[in-house]
DNA sequence: CCGGATCTTTGACATGGATCAAGGATACGC
DNA sequence: GCGTATCCTTGATCCATGTCAAAGATCCGG
């Protein structure tokens, strides 16, 4: 078990809480929000560290509060396959499944805001806005499943990793506030490895897109994380997505 | 628009309805399936025929009473992904969301059971069953649409086929009541090319893997639908995934 | 500042699946 | 029963990506 390096930390006042109004508790009243307040607790975990294994029981359910962290799964043989993101807001575990069917590891450092399952479920079943707010949330999950099967089944290389990227920035770009035709820099929160995981490669393939890029001036690299996109326009182009910027979220 | 080719039919009484305690209204007792019944009616779609196109505006949510429907994606330049597979009791549309983000086609003889939009939000809004079994539908996707990425993204072409097939065969073989050593046949609902598409292959190596699958003996044909297993677990042992029966759904 | 980990890049080569092309089976309308 | 459309199979070839191998970059602890 990951226990060793966990920390326990005191809880924080759900009023600051930066993923308030995203999280499942996002369409809580007060009432709501002092019951799950009062059975919450946190618990972080390093970068690396493995958060639950597949097949695991799991006895509580959590909001990603800070970080990122990823859910894969590995074949018998160690061909690995990361099937979902978790970014800060995003919910884990299932109400009513006791075993995790995935493996769930912290990229980054990360901070869970964790309630046990049984009071969660009993909350589930007795107030109707956490129900609400997952089934919505559980919705987008699916969706963006689905773009995540388009790209696996039927893009290039070239395309799956001009996709990540996008999306990346695209999440970075948001929180910048930022337009589509000037360039901006950001940093790549992952290694070749773990994109090759999420994009259905191997990390010597990933290398030599993320080199193409750069060599054609899709992409400007310093380092190997820091990424700089002169032109986005021009990156939506070699994603295969329509270029009005729907599929891609 | 595929109005000419539907047909609306004269309801039917829920309580005989064959999909009663899987689908959306499951757990809906008899006030709210009595509301449910005043605002339904149903629709046929023939074989090949699309339900709704992509970007398209979807004025109702459904669930599929009878036959087969898909989902998919296409890009630009023809490439298609199907990313879902609807079979009788699963539902389609989204509550709050206008416009298909895919294109939906009925495989065989589809029978919906449609609501419109606003009556089922309300609904979803006032009473909490339809939202407490659509939520538990949902996450079921979500765990398929992510075993399908790593088969999209991980297996090879003959594992990727048999899969497919071991995924179908547990079906008919739910239905037929069946244990896993003896043989048994069954139809496959799709052409070579909706295999494919369902795969990430082409048709070409999908007829390939089909004959090798079929010279090696794990599976006999007879006509090019009809498929036996004489032995579910050398099937099994075909799809790369653990042994144990866990991985496929 | 050094030595070892870890991550990344690059090259040479192998190969699984795509592509291009032809023809066979089956169903269906006339 | 014949012609045509659709679906499927098979062969030849090509190429994108995987595999194997080596070496370069970066980081970090001592």
């Amino acid at each position: 078990m990951t226990a060793a390096s966990q920390t326990i930390q005191l809880n924080k006042d759900c009023s600051d809480c930066p993923i308030r109004h995203r999280a499942v508790c996002a369409r809580c009243e007060s009432d709501e929000l002092e019951l799950l307040e009062s059975m919450k607790y946190y618990r972080d975990f390093e970068a690396g560290q493995t958060i639950v294994w597949s097949g695991d029981e799991l006895n509580f359910v959590a909001s990603v509060v800070d970080g990122i962290a990823s859910l894969s799964q590995t074949m018998e043989d160690g061909r690995r396959q990361m099937v979902g993101l978790l970014l800060p807001s995003d919910f884990m575990g299932r109400p009513g499944r006791i075993h995790a069917p995935y493996d769930v590891t912290a990229s980054t450092k990360v901070t869970l805001c964790c309630f046990r399952r049984g009071p969660f479920e009993q909350m589930m079943n007795d107030t109707p806005h956490v129900a609400q707010r997952l089934l919505e949330m559980t919705l987008d999950e699916l969706d963006a499943a689905r773009e995540w099967m388009l790209l696996l089944g039927r893009k290039t290389a070239r395309e799956k990793i001009a996709s990540l990227i996008a999306i990346i920035a695209r999440r970075n770009a948001a929180i910048a506030q930022h337009d589509h035709t000037s360039s901006f820099t950001f940093e790549l929160p992952m290694t070749r490895e773990a994109m090759a995981d999420y994009l259905g490669l191997t990390l010597e393939t990933v290398s030599r897109q993320v080199s193409a890029l750069k060599r054609d001036g899709v992409i400007a690299l310093r380092g190997k994380r820091e990424v700089t996109i002169p032109d986005f326009n021009r990156l939506l182009d070699e994603t295969g997505d329509d270029s009005d910027g729907g599929p891609l979220v």
